[in-house]
DNA sequence: AAAAGCATTGAGTGATCGCTCAAAAACACC
DNA sequence: GGTGTTTTTGAGCGATCACTCAATGCTTTT
């Protein structure tokens, strides 16, 4: 067979990401990432070195996609804060099927390796960090613009603001009915949009 | 050795459920049982059937104790209102160390056995249900006593606490510094007695 | 102190785990 | 189309998985 393009690489990681998100590291088998993949043992390894790196770059795949989401979204929308609160409204717009990926993968990630596998724990940690400075840097910029009082905690509001969506996804991820989502996430949509000046 | 007596059975469920929070369900082998629980296999087969079994009664357990201690929480506070904001303060005055062990067991057993084990699955969210109308029922009661407009939504409000715990304790399981956690709690807490009349 | 009744033991079951590597296949270059 | 390089293949590796059961205690009964 040709060698791989960088092309198919992608999707493979793509592919690898999914089942990854859905089922967690240790639940995954070389067995179910062969099926996935439509790869031999040996492929995988020869491209990927071991699980736990496959599961490293998968985990790099996600937090690359879903920061250029965000950042998407930050842009096209008429303020930081309004940014915000869509980001938040859209999560309880999304599709009731497919629960299992609707958690944050990160938040799955650390819970499923935070006592056994360090290396990804650690990992993990770091992106939720730089997601957490991203929305630090978006109540900056509501700051900068006058959306928010000038001695407003950005990094505090970071945290707040990251726990519940942190939150809401955990909700979706239970099958939480779409009503009370929506519910929710209006709540605290509206508590953020309470900070504007 | 004598046959083993009820409390050395709560003991060695204690055990487990303590194992099984920390590492999840598919992280922990029987040999770690084993070792945690002082237990060879056939005796551990003896007394809890399967992996599955032991992992429900732990779960069940969990669940037993946690409801408990919000009972005994609620009852100490001066109002329905009060009890559920130091419920949330309580959890930010936790020691740091352990940080495996400060998210909540269902919120982990859940995203752990979401799309590979649904009785367990479907168990944990019974569970986390309970809770949540616990905290609906103490909602209600604030209602009750004029501690809140007659008009508010329970069960919304519930959803809400929970989600917040949800969240305050899986920040506690990343290890953020206590400074930080302090703040988020507060917030939550200042959220909730904005609610009362 | 012998017998009966149970709980405990731990070596061992087949299955599956993550992973390897010699052989085969598919390519690039001449 | 022959040669050299690279990639894919898949049977099979040792380790570990959840789990079993004949043998072995220990206790109670007689």
């Amino acid at each position: 067979m040709v060698r791989a393009a960088p092309y198919d690489r992608e999707i493979a990681l793509d592919a690898a990401m999914s089942l990854f998100w859905d089922k967690g590291y240790h639940a995954t088998s070389l067995k179910d990432l062969e099926a996935t993949l439509h790869m031999k043992p040996g492929s995988i390894y020869a491209a990927f070195c071991s699980k736990e790196n496959l599961y490293l770059l998968s985990l790099e795949h996600y937090f690359e996609t879903a920061r250029a989401r965000l950042r998407t979204q930050l842009q096209q929308a008429s303020s930081p804060l309004a940014g915000l609160g869509e980001h938040l409204r859209s999560y309880a717009r999304l599709s009731q099927g497919d629960t299992a990926r609707q958690a944050c993968m990160l938040t799955k990630s650390l819970v499923d390796t935070r006592s056994t596998d360090p290396v990804i724990a650690q990992k993990t940690q770091e992106y939720l960090g730089q997601i957490r400075s991203d929305f630090a840097a978006t109540f900056d910029r509501a700051k900068a613009l006058g959306e928010l009082p000038a001695d407003a905690d950005s990094n505090r509001l970071a945290r707040r603001f990251q726990a519940n969506v942190t939150a809401l996804r955990f909700e979706l991820h239970q099958g939480t009915p779409q009503d009370e989502i929506l519910n929710l996430a209006e709540d605290m949509a509206r508590e953020l949009e309470q900070l504007r000046i």
